[in-house]
Parts: C-alpha cells; sequence; structure tokens
DNA sequence: CTGTTAGCGCATTCAG
DNA sequence: CTGAATGCGCTAACAG
C-alpha cells in the first residue's frame, strides 16, 4: 500500500536511502551497465520504491529521453468493425511492448486529420499509425514527422509516392477473385456498384477488381452502373442504394463494410432482400450478416494480422523499411466463423 | 512550411527575435497577464513561430504545469458496439477541450485493467474514464489517483461505496419496463435470461428488473431459468442458449449487446429463429437487429450522451462531484432508427 | 560499485 | 512592457 501516494519521486526514494537518484534510477530501469550494485543495494532501492508507492513520471522521463512510448492510432471512425477490431489488437500488441495509444477519429475530415496529426506530433508520440484520407497531400506532414524522428505507418487506404511504410490488402486481386466467382455463378443483367469517394485508392482498386472480373466474363461495362459519392457511411449506403435500384441491378458489390450496412438497410425499406430480390457481394464483412436468408460472399480482410503488423512497425525502436505490405485477402460466405 | 522542422524550440524562436524564451512563451500561450506587451511584438513573434514551423512539446509545458491535457479511456472492449460508439463521441468531445485520449482495452480482465489504470498515473493523464470490472475492489485506486490530483470517472459498470462519478443508465427500471411491456403481451411459458457474471452490478440490476416485472405479473419465479457465466462475449452468449434452450423458454431475455448476438447465432444454427421459434427482448441494440424477421423489442442506451457527460466531466478543470448520474434509457423496437 | 553534474523544453516567480 | 533565473522529474555522460 503507498504511504505518501502520488508525491513520491526519485529523489525521494533516493534521500530515504541516502543514495544518489541516479543509483535509483538505473536499478528500478534494470540499466546498469553490466553487472553493477551489489545486489543488496538493488533489493533495498526496489523494495523502498514499492513500499513508498513510487510511480514513475513517464513525462519526465520521456522528456529527457525524447521517447514517449506512445503512439497515435489515427482512424475515421473506430465505432466502424474494421477500424473496431484493429484497434483492439493494435492496442493489446502495442500495450505488450509498453507502448500506450492515443486514438483520433478523424471521421475521414481532411482538415481534423490534419490537426489530430500535428498534435500527435507534438505530444511528441513516437510513431503514428494512420488509415488516411489524405491521399498523396499526407507526403509532407511524412516528411515532417520523419524530420522529428518518429515513425509512421499507413494502413488500410492505398497512397502513392510515400515515403512510409504501407500495410493494405490486395485489394484488386481479391476483389477480383470474389467477382469472378460471383459473375461465373449465373447471367447477372446490370452490375450495380456501390462506392464511395473515387479519390479513395483503396476504393479505386476494389472497383478496378471488379472491371477485371468483367472483362474476363466478356460483360460490357455498359452494364455497370456506380454509384460513387462521398463517404463510405451507411447513410451513402442507403442513398446508393436507392439511386442503384433505379436500374434494377441483378447482381449488386458493394465496396467497403459501412456501405453495405446501409445497402441493405435501404433494400429492406423497399421490401427488397439480399438473396431474393437481388444478388449482393460485398468487400469486408459486415455485422449481421450471419442472420440474413442467404449466404452473402465476402471479401474477409486480416485485420488482425494487419493490426500486428502495425503495432510492430510502430513499437520497434528502428526506422520501418519503406514498402508497401500487401496481405492476401480471404473469402467468407458461410455463417458463423467468428 | 516549416523551414528547421521539427527541431525548432522556444529558444530558438526567442534567440531568432533577440527576445526572451519567457516573452515567446506567454504570447504564444496568450498567458499575458492583463494588455501587456506591445502588439507589434506579438505579431512578430506569432509570425516567426509560424515561419519557423514550431511544434510545442507538450511534454515539457505537462511537466512544468503538471497538466498534460491527456484523458485515459478504459473500456473491456472497443469493438462492442457500445464502447464504440461511446468513444467516437467521447474522443471527439475531448478533442474539442484541447484533450488527447488514451485508449486501453482491458477485456474484462481485472490485472489487466489494474496494470492499465497504473500505467495511466504514470502518464500522469488528467483523468481517466473507466468501465470498470474491478467493482468496490478499484476504491484503493480511486483514492491513490486523487491523491496524485487526477479525477476519476465511472460510467456503465455500477459500483457501491465509491468515491467517484458515476454515470450509468437506469437499468433495473428500463429493463423491468422492457419486460413489462413484453410480458404483458402473452402467455409466456417458461422464461429464459441470459446473463454474465453475476458480480456484475450492471447485470444484476437488469436482471432485478426482469424480476420486478415477473413479480407484478404474479409470474412464478419457478419459471425463469437464468444462463449466468463468466463473461459477456459472444462466446459466452451462444453458450448460454443452448443451454438455455434445454428448457425450450417461450422468451428470452439477453442483458447485453455481445450475449444477444451470440444467443442469436446459436439459435440460427440450431435453427431456430427469434420471433418464430421463441420471443427475445434485450438490453441494448445489436449489430444487424434490423434484419431479423420480426422486430425484437430492446433497451436503448443513450450513449451520445453519456459520452458527453463523461468528456465533460473528465475535461473540466475542476474535481467533478461524487454523484451517481443516472440516465433514463429508452425504447427501440422499429428498425432504422440510425 | 556509486555520486555529481548537466540538461530535456517549457512555464513561471521575481526583478527591472 | 520585458528578461534572468529557477524548477518540473528523470536520464545520462563523466568522474571518482
Amino acid at each position: 500500500m503507498p504511504e505518501a501516494a502520488g508525491k513520491v519521486d526519485l529523489k525521494d526514494i533516493a534521500e530515504y536511502l541516502s543514495l544518489s537518484t541516479c543509483t535509483v534510477s538505473r536499478i528500478l530501469n534494470n540499466r546498469m551497465g553490466s553487472a553493477k550494485y551489489k545486489q543488496e543495494t538493488i533489493e533495498r532501492v526496489k523494495k523502498a520504491a514499492k513500499k513508498l508507492g513510487y510511480q514513475p513520471n513517464y513525462l519526465a522521463r520521456s522528456l529527457s529521453m525524447d521517447k514517449t512510448m506512445t503512439v497515435g492510432l489515427c482512424v475515421a471512425d473506430i465505432a466502424s468493425p474494421f477500424f473496431g477490431r484493429f484497434a483492439v489488437i493494435f492496442q493489446q500488441e502495442a500495450a505488450r511492448r509498453g507502448y500506450s495509444a492515443f486514438l483520433c477519429n478523424t471521421n475521414s475530415d481532411k482538415e481534423l486529420e490534419k490537426r489530430y496529426l500535428n498534435e500527435l506530433l507534438s505530444r511528441r508520440v513516437d510513431a503514428v499509425v494512420v488509415s488516411s484520407s489524405l491521399g498523396a497531400e499526407i507526403s509532407g506532414w511524412i516528411e515532417h514527422a520523419r524530420d522529428m524522428g518518429r515513425r509512421v505507418i499507413l494502413f488500410d487506404r492505398e497512397a502513392d509516392g510515400i515515403a512510409a511504410p504501407l500495410v493494405t490488402v490486395d485489394n484488386r486481386a481479391a476483389m477480383s477473385k470474389l467477382a469472378r466467382s460471383v459473375l461465373n455463378s449465373a447471367e447477372t443483367g446490370t452490375v450495380g456498384v456501390i462506392t464511395g469517394d473515387p479519390a479513395d485508392r483503396s476504393l479505386a482498386q476494389r472497383l478496378e477488381g471488379i472491371r477485371d472480373a468483367l472483362r474476363d466474363a466478356n460483360i460490357d461495362e455498359i452494364h455497370l452502373v456506380i454509384a460513387e459519392t462521398g463517404s463510405t457511411s451507411a447513410a451513402h449506403g442507403r442513398q446508393s442504394f436507392r439511386q442503384l435500384w433505379e436500374h434494377k441491378p441483378g447482381l449488386v458489390f458493394s465496396l467497403a463494410c459501412d456501405l453495405t450496412v446501409g445497402a441493405v438497410q435501404d433494400a429492406f425499406s423497399l421490401r427488397l432482400e439480399p438473396g431474393s430480390d437481388f444478388r449482393l457481394a460485398c468487400f469486408d464483412d459486415f455485422p449481421g450478416r450471419e442472420w440474413l436468408r442467404c449466404d452473402i460472399p465476402y471479401v474477409s480482410q486480416p485485420v488482425e494480422q494487419m493490426a500486428e503488423i502495425c503495432a510492430r512497425l510502430a513499437c520497434q525502436p528502428e526506422e520501418p523499411a519503406v514498402e508497401h505490405i500487401v496481405l492476401p485477402a480471404g473469402e467468407g460466405k458461410s455463417p458463423a466463423d467468428s
């Protein structure tokens, strides 16, 4: 039990033992060159620290070491399934390495993202892991961050010409594969696609994947209807579906989780049901998929793996190599594999 | 654009202008006593700061002010819908007030939670907001935190005899109301309840609410079957439903979101469907509820409001009053109100 | 094996 | 109206 809780610092415990703060610091951090300090001193110090209820002040430590053992996690919306699961694993893996994580929700707002990014630098995080909506615009900031000796890791959203490691899934290949298998299974009529901001390279890649499949199936793109505006929100998914439905598509691709949710919601409100009234295939799993009346084929992302990799890159001392790490996505269809 | 990016501190800009760091500091923080400094100096300083790309070092500032403008958010699982939405609003509201938030996922593990809590103190967060699984056990730590001058706000999970503000919904009343309306609507046969750790006071309150309703409906508790073990995970929900189904309940109450998801999953895998094979009512909304074939009555929590209140209490300078803030929960039934 | 000294970058008394 | 000096708590050269 702490005695003078909350107000004990290194000096206190040093004076208490008639030692120097230096000694205490080194012992408490196991940072003594090589087999120095007698065992007895070590014991005494540790005991005293516990007894006095010493809690190191990470601020002071960070200031003097220029190392905070913190990372910033910047995502569009932590409440979305993908980022939620990502965050859990990421935070866990970071913690395993002694790191704490700041959370920022950008809501895909560019200005807000910039503010958060700089805020994180001011807080001297050692690294920031970001699913950025800035695209190539982020280059300048990355350089800045590197000048400050901070690591930057991008994930989820693709971007070109970026001087930072980038962790994504193989959006195009995965979507193409999914589309191919779906297109093969029957004649389809009009094909609808629900996507978000066309400037989002990840979404663009997914769309390309679909185009690849259409080409291979010798389907004219004239049968392709694309609803692409704004964000990847459920609201936009609803709106897009509504818009798409005017073309009575036999097959609908949704390119992001929230879009899918919105699309299904709107379909239901039109008394339509995926599987019977139209076929649905989508990128990423979505909540409640398991209890739709039919199986919805989807591209399943290796979220946990992404999060682990990002945590590793962010929490290792060395500057991570600038490379695009492309993870293979899986295919999901049958319910309840969670 | 930053010139010597990342390496400019107060002293740099002070020397650059032949001023003292003190002057610069005061101007940049708008902390000049009362109408001091000529307008010109002020302009010069601000201009120079921008030009040199000055980024304040929050660590140093925090160290000297004993105020970090950070808060810790400690929840069981950020990937759950409730905490996810909570976190979004909380982080947003905190940011509005200049605060950054550390995220910790305890996974309802008591030891882990304790570790995180202390870690947060070491990082000198100004406040921590926690949905604690420690129950009354947390008292000691709260005292410790207060000794260190840190604010503590509890939410979501009830606990007695706690010297900190507590923000919850009226678990018992809400659940009782829901149960009453459901029990009235037909004769029910066996009533099943899926809950988690019996030591969780919030869950206990919800269960009490059901008991209240049974009593009012003159239903003997002999018809009540309770599945209560372990956590509130989907896995446990599945297992509990399986177990419950042996009693062929006509009505099932699920007391937490993830439990509900698990229960529905298991029902489906048994080729049972809520609405036709048994009635389901639950605490909290759950993902995909909208496309079940029947409406599921549920208690809807005022998440956003909770988050706002917590953010306000955490980010205000004054020590928040020790009080139990009980928010009324709503009732949901019809789909798509998001 | 242990202690002295000097910062880390900023805010803040006090003097001018 | 402005600056010099001090300290926040800790780490890390450099001595002994």
